[in-house]
RNA sequence: GGGCAAUUAGCUCAGUUGGUUAGAGCGCUACCUUGACAUGGUAGAGGUCACAGGUUCGAGUCCUGUAUUGCCCACCA
């Protein structure tokens, strides 16, 4: 390809499935473990079944990505294992709304195996959207080892672990307050109960002493509750119900007689005083209920409705129906002693944004702490490390608090409990384990019936980290599976902050217990991806924007780019489309310099290394684009290697527009349009060494564009790829000083472009045509400065598009002209006619005033005995150089104010 | 009620263990379609680093407090 036909901007959608396509079929993106290589592992953060692309899947997959390939040029065997969750709830929820609509079936009216049945169906056909999506976006992921979490090895690797928990005492049934979420009649665990401010009110009842010797009034939220109250509670030292305690009152509706009961957990100062005690619907009335043996009566059914319990007249009412109803009759009782507006948290069921009801269940728990310990000291000693670390301290706090973890739930679609329940008369047997026994241990009968519940979607989700690798617990099968040995512990998760509890804290956890072995060494908290606004996106505002629509607008590079490059470090990010033009026009401007340089013929044969170069052959701008080259990779690979992207990210972009770019590029104009064969030769082995290693830097990065461009050029032959190409590596200090790169070197080049700057400016005030070119006299600061002024003119010129450009010591100006002073010396242009001397004068008198401040300001530092004494020896050498070349630079300007009279 | 962040240019954000005259992108102003790129170039304007104290030779950076905003956790009915 040429220059003619490379269009003049890079079309991205062709080249991403071309690329992409191609890698996959080449296996690039396969992990063995057999390769004897040091491996590099992540797993995917599974996503939803029922997913749909978002931008936080692209922020966070970008990432990972970044990191797969990264590794993989740094010659390590990488693995990334990609898959799916079940997401129990989700799913089933998604299916049973799609055949109420289509066919107007429940899954009750199904049957179990039946509605099963349709979900993974439903599975098969839309389950995979999110993993072709996640194609486009051009992830490294090892497809091969595609997962779902109710894969057969996975699935049996959670009865496995459910199993010998159960055996350890860790896991056990039992009777306790959980959170019921009535839209899809299940147990939740805690953390799926979101809590949101409400607007509510405190209802203050009077319930009557069942003597008729007065009445204690009670503050509620709830009033439906007081159906299933069993007693009322005060302060054991509320001097307002001394004596009182122990009698009878009389439950108004109900007619239930109840004590009043003392009860430390009531603070006197809320409300009356007086608690109304609903055991099986709150949990502290629950543990209340404990302490003083109360009856716990269950006033409602799984839908949230009202049961047997509430009563015939409020029986099959929803529960705030019932509760407009009960508040109604307490009022035709004259019992309502008072209605006062009330600002509370109510618990939110996550998936079904309903209220969830406190509720007394018979369900399955994990008992947490003993599998904590080990996890907590984990994270503190850095076996494992949190970025950024301030997670370690949300974790902490949480594992120190932990509460077991309710993991049943009543659905169908998940993995089912292996608990078995003796069907033998009177016989109350429970066998835990993968099938059925043929005979009761306890009482010979053969007949038994699973577990109906199926297991929180988590339960899959805590043992991915060696689950996907085909773990069975059994210690010699594990042995004998070079995955396992090779690919666990993996080495980086990357996920948000928001699953710290319900996934990290439990694959640590699980990954401690079962494998013995941390499941990760570094976790990368990824930010939050918010609207222009700071809203979260949803879909109830519309604020969500389409990854693939966004990806066929700007390419798939650019929104990569752009959401790695605006991610501020450790905050949420504030994304709109239109910032996707930061990436595309950086995408397009690679491409650019990838057209300007195909005017000049193929690839230097010898572009990888700069060895056979010496000083002598190269010009100040290639020293010094050499040494910003070699800062670049440094600084790329240094912010890579801990984690941040936002450094990674601005570094390349820095370094390719502003310097090679904006000055290399234009700097080598000089030499390859010159008639000088050899030094174009030379120049173009830089040019070429420097794009080599640019697109290298840049392929985590921007993976489709940076191969597509190496291809262009041939840094590859035709099999081969970026992908396989080694990482770069800074040269280091010896090489650079062979090469002439030093700072020192670095340091002239820049004095001479603040110079140039400086003249342009010039030009800009006074109107000079960008084409026109001006002559320019130029005095160098010293002797040293003027010889390397005079090493490559050419550059000098064509920069400043100034000729003829003439430097000579002995310069004295006179007459009208406009100068510029820098470090490097001062600059004459005549620019005849045209000369305002007195805006020159003004100008210089600026320039004078500034010199004298700054150097003030340093005299004032050197001049105090305590800087000189305490600051280090460096940083007052420094102080002194400024206030030297500052002091030159103002003698200079002044000189020319005096000659200018 | 606890905890964690944040507060730097009009906007969104950088700013390594305290040490150049505090930077970038977008936006803004002027000029420019010059043979890589107008998805561009050149030059420029724009900030008492939230506030008040303190430590230090030196503070955007460390300490204390205040204010504002956001998030997480928490059993006050």
């Amino acid at each position: 390809m040429s220059e003619e036909t490379m269009p003049k901007s890079y079309e991205a959608a062709a080249v991403e499935r071309r690329w992409y396509e191609e890698w996959e079929r080449r296996g690039y993106f396969r992990g063995n473990p057999g390769s004897g290589k040091k491996p590099y592992v992540i797993v995917i953060p599974p996503p939803n079944v029922t997913g749909m692309l978002t931008l936080g899947h692209v922020l966070n997959n970008t990432l990972q990505d970044i990191l797969v390939r990264f590794e993989k040029m740094r010659g390590r065997e990488t693995c990334w294992v990609p898959g799916t969750d079940h997401a129990g709830i989700a799913t089933q929820a998604k299916v049973e709304q799609m055949l109420k609509e289509r066919e107007n079936v429940s899954r009750h009216g199904l049957g179990r195996e039946k509605f099963l049945e349709r979900v993974w169906e439903w599975k098969e056909k839309y389950g995979g959207t999110i993993v072709r999506q996640l194609r486009h976006l051009g992830v490294a992921c090892d497809w091969e080892r595609e997962r779902f979490t109710l894969d057969p090895t996975l699935s049996a690797a959670v009865q496995e672990v459910f199993i010998r928990l159960y055996r350890k005492g860790l896991i056990y049934k039992g009777h306790r307050i959980i959170n019921w979420c009535p839209k899809s009649g299940t147990a939740l665990s805690d953390e799926e109960v979101i809590f949101k401010e409400q607007r509510g009110k405190l209802w203050h009842f009077r319930y009557p002493f069942a003597d008729g010797s007065g009445f204690v009034t009670v503050a509620t939220t709830r009033p439906e509750t007081m159906l299933g109250d069993t007693a009322v509670a005060v302060n054991p030292e509320d001097a307002r119900y001394a004596g009182l305690v122990g009698k009878k009152l009389l439950l108004p509706i109900v007619g239930r007689e109840i004590p009043l009961i003392a009860d430390d957990y009531v603070d006197r100062s809320f409300g009356t005083g007086a608690v109304k005690v609903t055991p099986a619907h709150d949990p502290n009335d629950y543990e209340m209920g404990l302490r003083h043996g109360l009856p716990m009566v269950n006033v409602m059914e799984d839908d949230g409705s009202m049961g047997a319990a509430a009563g015939a007249e409020f029986q099959g009412l929803d529960r705030y129906v019932c509760r407009k109803a009960v508040v109604r009759r307490l009022e035709e009782l004259g019992l309502l002693a008072k209605v006062e507006e009330h600002l509370h948290q109510v618990g939110f069921s996550e998936r079904g944004d309903v209220p969830v009801e406190p509720r007394l269940s018979e369900q399955w728990f994990v008992k947490m702490r003993p599998l904590a310990e080990p996890a907590l000291a984990a994270v503190n000693d850095g076996r494992i490390r949190f970025h950024p670390e301030r997670w370690v301290k949300t974790y902490n706090h949480w594992m120190a608090n932990i509460k077991d973890w309710c993991i049943s739930r009543q659905l169908w679609w998940g993995h089912r409990i292996p608990a078995y329940y003796c069907q033998g008369e009177g016989c109350r047997e429970i066998v835990v384990a993968k099938h059925a026994p043929a005979v009761c241990p306890k009482c010979g009968g053969n007949t038994f019936k699973q577990d109906e519940d199926v297991l929180d979607t988590w339960f899959s989700s805590w043992l991915w980290p060696f689950s996907v690798f085909g773990w069975t617990g059994d210690p010699a099968t594990d042995r004998a599976n070079p995955e396992l040995a090779r690919f666990y512990p993996t080495h980086t998760l990357v996920t948000g902050p928001d699953i710290i509890f319900f996934w990290v804290a439990r694959m640590i956890m699980a990954g401690l217990e079962f494998m013995g072995d941390v499941p990760f060494q570094d976790v990368y908290f990824t930010s939050i991806i918010r609207d222009e606004k700071g809203r979260k996106l949803s879909k109830s505002l519309n604020n969500s924007p389409d990854p693939l629509e966004v990806m066929a607008q700007y390419g798939t590079d650019a929104l990569r780019f752009t959401i790695i490059y605006i991610a501020p470090v450790g905050q949420d990010i504030r994304y709109a489309n239109e910032k996707c033009e930061i990436g595309r026009n950086f995408a397009t401007k690679l491409w650019n310099v990838a057209r300007f340089r195909l005017r000049f013929g193929t690839l230097s044969p010898e572009w990888r290394t700069l060895a056979g170069l010496a000083a002598q052959d190269l010009r100040p701008d290639d020293r010094w684009i050499i040494a910003r080259l070699d800062a670049a990779v440094a600084g790329a690979t240094a912010a890579l290697d801990r984690f941040d992207f936002h450094e990674y990210s601005h570094d390349i972009y820095e370094f390719v527009w502003s310097e090679f770019c904006d000055w290399y590029l234009e700097s080598a104009k000089a030499a390859l349009h010159g008639p000088d064969a050899a030094l174009q030769a030379r120049t173009l082995r830089v040019f070429d060494h420097c794009l080599g290693t640019i697109l290298r830097v840049m392929h985590p990065l921007m993976p489709f564009l940076t191969e597509e461009v190496w291809h262009q050029f041939g840094f590859a032959g035709e099999s081969d790829s970026i992908m396989l190409a080694p990482w770069p590596e800074a040269l280091g200090a010896a090489e650079l000083e062979r090469l002439g790169a030093t700072p020192a070197a670095a340091a002239l080049v820049r004095e001479k472009f603040e110079l140039i700057t400086a003249i342009r400016n010039v030009r800009a005030s006074y109107r000079v045509a960008p084409q026109a070119k001006v002559g320019v006299v130029l005095v160098p600061a010293d002797e040293p400065r003027g010889r390397f002024l005079r090493e490559d003119l050419r550059s000098f010129q064509v920069l400043a598009a100034a000729e003829p450009v003439e430097i000579r010591a002995d310069y004295q100006a006179a007459g009208p002209r406009a100068v510029a002073v820098g470090a490097a010396g001062t600059a004459y242009i005549p620019l005849a006619g045209l000369i305002d001397t007195a805006g020159e004068v003004e100008k210089l008198k600026k320039q004078a005033a500034d010199l004298a401040k700054y150097s003030q300001g340093i005299e004032g530092k050197l001049g105090n005995a305590n800087f000189v004494a305490r600051a280090p020896a460096a940083v007052v050498e420094a102080e002194k150089a400024k206030l030297a070349e500052a002091e030159s630079q103002l003698a200079r300007v002044r000189e020319q104010l005096a000659s200018f009279g």
